[in-house]
DNA sequence: TTTCCTTATTGCCAAATGGTAATATAATGA
DNA sequence: TCATTATATTACCATTTGGCAATAAGGAAA
């Protein structure tokens, strides 16, 4: 007697799939990064970014829509802050990850050095 | 005296953002899906799915080069397995958030028919 | 009001991407 | 050998998407 563990809807798929494409952007994964710091208004962003202001407020829509960041009117300037902390946890266990990699990266680099130099 | 943040570099930011756009996929997130319960070989993983084989080759590929499955050859088939159980964490960190999420809606909606009976 | 500043939106384009049919490759069996 | 099964690759298409210039919208200051 199998048990299913319990399925997913495509919907519930697409829903997870959604939440990992909007932080899968080099440019939006950089405002975050800049958000992580302190709440920011669109123009510092763009400032720090080197990327149009067009493109910034595009970016920080879709991040908005997808419920990762609050937008506040302050008279001219909006400032955006990071209010889902769950992102912290995403972002540091792929960083972790990476420099794991790195770390063992260097280890086989330096395993490789002594075979060659064995070799000689 | 302001203290940086350990500035990640534009290349491990795109990195980052590579692994995230992995899974920002519905097709390789239910590979992935079928996968955390156990190795699969390509053809079984093509008739749970509702798509073609070339795709799902191919999709499994992607997953093979972002280093997130094995691949083993059994004679005629090949069986791919999850290799990073980071991807465990990931995927339940994004599915507690939405089912919160969804919770709190449900939450809200009975607010709603409250105050919708008392307009009544 | 008009002018200036800040942010959002629109329209467009080039590049990237998911999907598929067809084909290639690889291993097994007759 | 040839045929069959399983997987990977190639070529192509339709769609999506990041980026930008231009413009709109919203507020502040004159």
């Amino acid at each position: 007697m199998s048990k299913k563990s319990p399925s997913m809807t495509p919907e519930q798929i697409q829903t997870v799939a959604r939440m990992f494409k909007v932080l899968g952007e080099p440019t939006r994964l950089s405002i975050l990064k800049l958000l992580f710091d302190k709440p920011l208004t669109v123009t510092e962003i763009v400032v720090a970014l080197d990327t149009k202001q067009a493109n910034v407020s595009k970016q920080l829509g879709m991040l908005y829509d997808a419920d990762l960041v609050t937008r506040t009117r302050h008279g001219n300037q909006v400032t955006y802050a990071i209010c889902e902390p769950m992102i912290f946890d995403l972002c540091s266990l792929v960083c972790c990850k990476l420099q794991k990699d790195a770390v063992q990266q260097a280890k086989n680099m330096g395993i490789s050095a002594t075979a060659f130099r064995k070799s000689i």
